[in-house]
RNA sequence: GCGGGCGUGGUGAAAUUGGUAAACACAAGGGACUUAAAAUCCCUCGGCCGAAUGGCCUUGCCGGUUCAAGUCCGGCCGCCCGCACCA
């Protein structure tokens, strides 16, 4: 006589018997091994989504299988807590950041628990604290000591509707990464992060990270771009302060160059636009372009003829013109280029455009230099140099080392390693974020705030009313005595990207309360993380920025450690399928129901629905599903399983509700197979060998291996198919009866430790049902017998010709001659030879015998 | 354009180094139990042929290597993701 199984009670029982019990507080210890299982944190958004569901789910497997395999595991959690959604709150509800952003955090902290998370609490912290962004305030006095910050003016991306400068990493094809609107170029003295300084390292250390996704570190590799060339400094005919500086990575094609062009922002062009209407009207004119995907398609190569003309660096007498022109951008190289419209497709558009010469000194094997003409497609291969002086014969490699050697004799260039990525914009002009620790004073300049007088903490009082930064037009709080001189000076009312605040955080969870931003003894023992999981969202962003603010952190003294994340683990979205009424509106998933037809209507008025596609869920299609309501119906046991069956971990899961019940009822039968069989169980701890138990203790034990090795692996969903098996099994041999007690007895323990990283809670319950006294959380992982891993006999596949005839059971182990003569016995075998001789036997150990005739 | 990934039943998916394709689950259909429902249990479930042991076909398409190909190679087709006027 079961009672069905209580969910609700025992998932509070067991989150409170962990709590009470400091189940999973943990503290440094170096004679045990660590592990550091890490998630993304969270923005307190107001609740959790199933993207958090999913990815803390996944987190606390890691967890718990590790825990339970004996490591000293850190699991620890907080809030990236500032961020422009508070502000917007703020000015939409008029509640104040702080406030909203603290009851978010109160309301998901009680949604996270909820899942039975095995997360130490005791470390728990908000990037908003005071305690937390003092030492970040402090980092940065470091960095800026170290030259690794600094303040420059310069052409940045403006959004116009967040009313901030955003980072490259930030902007998304043209626009902000999240107002959307097209980015504007503004001029304006801003702060950045030297991440170029680690640009090589940066590089070359993604081979070292070999569990990571090959994706993020291709990602990352094609964002640094690395390309090897030179710069050339190109004299004007007429006498400048300057040389014309440009980049390329093909100085082999020098003597086909015909024109020199530089970018709409380069600092020339700006020279002349101020003398000169016309230049000015058509650096308008870029300006206006943009920089969107459909704008750089379709636009043609345009330039303005500057009228300034250069000397060719080798060939006497030459004179190339110089234009600014639409297709080169400030952001890369020099801002500057000289074109060879016969070996580049964008130089020759321009060319034909403007009527320039096509001049070919590459040329493919068998060509005739005299007669070669590219046409409208640029010749790119490797050929001969040819038209080209010095280089005339030379192969494009051995071109690019004779032209760079001599520019490096004339001084007029070098050979350079090029890289894609610029500095990181730190600066933000928001109120919710770190306040930056300067104080700008006319006589003595940046003046860092001494670090015994931080943090510098936001004011509280602060009007939102009228757009812009409340910091800087808040009355008192800016003006402040320059530290250094004392006379009047104000703060810097910028903060800090919420990318710096995450960039250091996985540290901090190591020593949270420490009087430094992390201490040697924590940093060294737990760092770095040794498994994370998050989204591909921030293959670039926030996993590069963190690994250039480790590499700073190391090289201001702070820790010795180079990457942050030794794993990473990216987890797919959660997806629903979304749907619409007849007007086009979209309607939520509890609204629609689905006719015995297959189609659908809504639930209240019987009107149609159209199903659409099935997408990543968002508020605006309106195909969300509540993780909590899941919970609250079907408990943080069925939401964590069927999140775990439904897929590999790493690909887009749909979320249905005929998957969460097909998991609930999953849990409901393990708790009945073994409380069922409770009165025929011996103690605990009674030996289970028995041969009369044999097959089925050989089942339990392979299934130990195959879990343990799938857990291992993140090959969740195949895990869960084994302990379907398995449970399968066992419920099948106790329906035939004749089980020995403590054979079952260890089948039942083993699917509840199997299950235990999954299903917590259910598995807590159980173990305490069989008799254990200890907590599950505090048992060991289960071990494999490996004398049970082997079975006595296999069966054998056998072909004829390839194709499968027929199978036999033979002893495992069996030689040749025995396999195959047991082969040939098998009657449908024998007839597919008839009394032909095999030509060839194939024999593989243990897996077939395959007759060819 | 460049780079990366993927393509297997009605669906999500399994398939160590090439070695019995479709494990496991969902959905569907049938049955048992029940006054009825829920819950639970049992059976069927890639296609075609066959009463059946079984046979033929089947992993996007075409070809190749091999005793043997979902897996390796070449060429197509389709989808997804990232970057993109990068000199």
């Amino acid at each position: 006589m079961s009672r069905r199984y209580n969910f609700r009670e025992s998932e509070q029982k067991w989150q409170a018997a962990w709590t009470e019990r400091g189940t999973f507080t943990v503290t440094a210890d170096r004679n045990r091994p660590k592990y550091y299982v890490l998630e993304m944190f969270p923005y307190p958004s107001g609740r959790i989504h199933m993207g958090h569901l999913r990815c803390y789910t996944l987190g606390d497997v890691v967890a718990r299988f590790k825990r339970a395999q004996g490591f000293n595991v850190l699991h620890p959690m907080g809030w990236d807590a500032f961020g422009l959604p508070a502000e917007n709150a703020a000015m939409e509800k008029g509640v104040h950041p702080a406030s909203w952003t603290y009851e978010n955090i109160a309301t998901m902290r009680g949604q996270l628990q909820a899942m039975g998370l095995s997360i130490d609490w005791s470390r728990e912290f908000a990037t908003c604290d005071p305690s937390y962004y003092r030492h970040e305030q402090s980092m940065f006095l470091d960095f800026l000591e170290k030259d690794l910050v600094y303040r420059q003016d310069g052409w940045v991306n403006w959004d116009p509707i967040d009313n901030t400068v955003l980072a490259n990493e930030q902007v998304i094809d043209g626009k902000g990464w999240r107002s959307g609107a097209p980015i504007e170029r503004r001029r304006l003295s801003q702060w950045f992060g030297r991440i170029t300084a680690f640009s090589e390292d940066l590089l070359s250390a993604l081979e070292t990270l070999d569990r990571w996704p090959a994706k993020v570190r291709v990602m990352q590799e094609n964002w640094i771009g690395r390309s090897e060339g030179a710069f050339i400094e190109f004299a004007f005919t007429e006498p400048r302060d300057t040389n014309l500086r440009v980049y390329t990575t093909r100085p082999d094609t020098i003597f086909g160059a015909s024109f020199c062009a530089i970018a709409a922002d380069h600092p020339l062009a700006e020279e002349l636009a101020a003398q000169d209407s016309e230049a000015a009207a058509f650096i308008e004119e870029c300006r206006q372009l943009g920089t969107s995907e459909e704008a750089v398609q379709t636009a043609d190569k345009r330039g303005y003829d500057t009228r300034l003309r250069v000397k060719h660096p080798f060939a006497a007498g030459v004179e190339l013109p110089v234009y600014i022109a639409n297709f080169v951008l400030m952001g890369y190289g020099t801002g500057a280029i000289f074109g060879c419209p016969a070996h580049d497709q964008r130089d020759l558009d321009f060319a034909h455009a403007y009527d320039l010469p096509v001049l070919p000194v590459v040329i493919p094997d068998g060509a005739d230099p005299k007669t070669f003409d590219v046409g409208t497609e640029a010749f790119t291969d490797d050929g001969k140099l040819a038209n080209s002086d010095f280089l005339d014969g030379l192969d494009v490699a051995a071109g690019k080392r004779a032209v760079i050697e001599r520019l490096a004799d004339a001084g007029k260039g070098e050979g350079a390693t090029n890289y894609r990525l610029r500095d990181w914009l730190v600066s933000r002009q928001r109120y919710w974020g770190c306040p930056i620790p300067v104080v700008h004073c006319d006589d003595c300049g940046i003046v860092p705030v001494p670090k015994d007088e931080l943090p510098v903490v936001l004011p509280d009082d602060i009007d939102f009313e009228s757009p812009g930064n409340p910091l800087d037009r808040h009355p008192t709080w800016k003006h402040v005595d320059c530290p250094s001189c004392g006379k009047p000076g104000v703060r810097d009312t910028d903060t800090f990207d919420t990318f710096m605040d995450s960039s250091w955080y996985f540290a901090r969870f190591c020593s949270p309360d420490a009087d430094k931003p992390v201490t040697e003894a924590d940093g060294e023992y737990w760092l770095p993380v040794d498994q994370y999981i998050g989204g591909i969202e921030h293959a670039i962003l926030h996993l590069l920025y963190s690994r250039f603010f480790m590499r700073a952190m190391r090289d201001t003294d702070h820790l010795a450690i180079d990457e942050p994340f030794a794993g990473l683990f990216t987890q797919g979205m959660v997806n629903h399928a979304t749907y619409r009424d007849s007007k086009g509106e979209w309607l939520e998933p509890q609204r629609v129901v689905e006719n015995d037809d297959g189609s659908f209507v809504r639930a209240d008025n019987g009107d149609a629905v159209t199903v659409g596609r099935i997408e990543k869920m968002s508020k605006s299609k309106k195909n969300t599903i509540d993780p909590t309501d899941v919970i609250a119906s079907y408990g943080a046991d069925t939401a964590r399983w069927f999140i775990l069956s439904d897929n590999p971990p790493e690909r887009d899961m749909e979320w249905t509700d005929a998957g969460v019940q097909g998991a609930y009822r999953f849990m409901n039968r393990v708790s009945r197979i073994v409380l069922e069989n409770l009165e025929s169980l011996p103690e605990p701890g009674t030996n289970p060998s028995d041969a009369a138990a044999e097959d089925l203790r050989c089942v339990v034990h392979q299934a130990i291996a195959d879990v343990t090795e799938d857990l291992e692996r993140f090959h969740y969903n195949r895990a869960v198919a084994r302990l379907y098996e398995l449970v399968n099994t066992v419920s099948a041999a106790t329906n035939d009866g004749n089980v020995p007690g403590a054979a079952l007895r260890e089948a039942l323990e083993t699917i509840v430790r199997l299950i235990g990283p999954m299903m917590p809670h259910l598995a807590e319950e159980l173990w305490r049902a069989l008799g254990q006294e200890a907590l599950l959380c505090d048992t060991a992982w289960p071990r494999a017998d490996e004398t049970l891993l082997v079975s006595d006999s296999v069966t054998l596949a056998i072909q004829v010709n390839g194709k499968l005839r027929g199978t036999v059971d033979i002893a495992s182990g069996a030689d040749k001659d025995t396999a195959v003569s047991a082969a040939r016995a098998v009657q449908n075998v024998a007839e597919f030879i008839g009394d032909k001789d095999a030509r060839k036997v194939i024999h593989v150990q243990d897996k077939l015998v395959n007759f060819v005739v």
